[in-house]
DNA sequence: CTTTTTAGTCAACACCTGTTCACAAATATT
DNA sequence: AATATTTGTGAACAGGTGTTGACTAAAAAG
């Protein structure tokens, strides 16, 4: 009684109840409305914590939502990192990459939930962010690429933008997939299986891209 | 004073606080936040109108939204029958369509912004309408290329594919397009020209798809 | 152990929210 | 011209909102 008050008590938690306030502002946003309609109060009720102890940990609700934002990117970042240092055989690096960065989406579904939403309903200063993330996670992507045997000889623009479509391709599906059921596994396999395919038919218009013998789309594109 | 108490009087206008209200709220998500962080009282107060009024024209905000996005989806199907229509040489045909598109998405802007940030961030039927359009908005295009003198060896599987790969980057342009100011017509311009450039890639890499000799990419495909 | 700093509670405020109801003006119908 | 219907008004409600300030328990620092 003395020590642990539970019900009603001071639960001392040593700094948790930030993660708190942070997890409940996911939980909301990934059964619920977008961030930027989700009130203090809400949140800090969700958090088991008064609404005044909100300010102890962050000036305002937006700022929160930068601190999310930061901590969804280390996520992403850190499956970027990943992919990259596995090195598969290229026959199979496709599929191997799109398999790791689609089980980190499940695995961090409220995490993409959250970013999928402020992409293009988020605050300026949250869209300029993510699309600052995706424009690095593009150009790292390029660079990649360019060691791919059959794509050495494809300019860098063109890579650029070769590896923007298979982003955009990826987000895209990302966002289809995280309407899809938590535990639809066989919807996901099928996702899986299209982004391949995609991928599949990008990285083949490339490397063709120059190879063929009257070059129509480059001929074309250069036309402007 | 009797007849006309100008300021404070009641303006008869004839149904048309429906269009105003309607207006009122694309242009508060236009300019501020998503749809679903609108309250009744701020879309009525932009109309010119008391908050009760509302409820003459509309049960709730949800309907107001579903209503906007009627109104959106019908400018967009008159564009695709206007893009559709045109039937140019296919040396032009990419470019005349982007043309077209991009310069609706111009010319209705708050109608794109709205859809766009509905897309990820609206409730969910909202975003289910919205998908079912893109998915048909697909099923067209794919029917459309199937026309296309260098595809049509492709099978309508394959079209539809490569249709939500156009689809998807035009989508995600028009997205990036909106972040532009308004009047930013380099920039504009080169969206146009990237987006070209994108089309065409996927264009030329499906129509290599199997007149390849070796056929890398569908052997890898059918192997899953 | 004592002091200081951190991190939580509680009460209160001024304001904005959706929605109701009775009323009146503008328009449509007869 | 008289009547009925539609459409906008104004006051009022119960409740949610962000933010303040003074207070106190718990943890860290001395």
């Amino acid at each position: 009684m003395s020590r642990e008050t539970a019900a009603r008590g001071r639960r001392p938690k040593r700094g948790r109840t930030r993660q708190a306030l942070m997890d409940a502002a996911l939980d909301l946003v990934a059964k619920k409305a977008p961030f930027s309609s989700l009130s203090l109060r809400e949140v800090t009720k969700r958090a088991g914590v008064v609404p005044t102890a909100f300010y102890r940990h962050f000036p305002d609700m937006s700022a929160l939502g930068l601190t999310l934002l930061d901590e969804s990117f280390r996520t992403l970042r850190q499956m970027m990192r990943e992919v990259r240092q596995h090195e598969l055989p290229s026959e199979r690096m496709i599929r191997g990459s799109l398999e790791t960065f689609f089980t980190y989406v499940r695995n961090n579904r409220t995490h993409f939930l959250f970013v999928s939403k402020e992409l293009y309903g988020g605050s300026a200063t949250m869209r300029q962010a993510i699309r600052r993330e995706i424009r690095l996670f593009v150009s790292e992507l390029a660079m990649d690429m360019a060691r791919f045997p059959f794509l050495t000889q494809v300019s860098a623009e063109d890579l650029q933008m070769m590896a923007s479509l298979v982003v955009n391709g990826v987000v895209a599906l990302t966002q289809e997939m995280l309407e899809l059921d938590e535990d639809d596994e066989a919807g996901q396999h099928e996702m899986l299986i299209l982004a391949e395919k995609q991928v599949r038919l990008i990285y083949f218009g490339v490397a063709q891209w120059r190879s063929g013998s009257d070059q129509p789309a480059s001929a074309a594109m250069s036309a402007e």
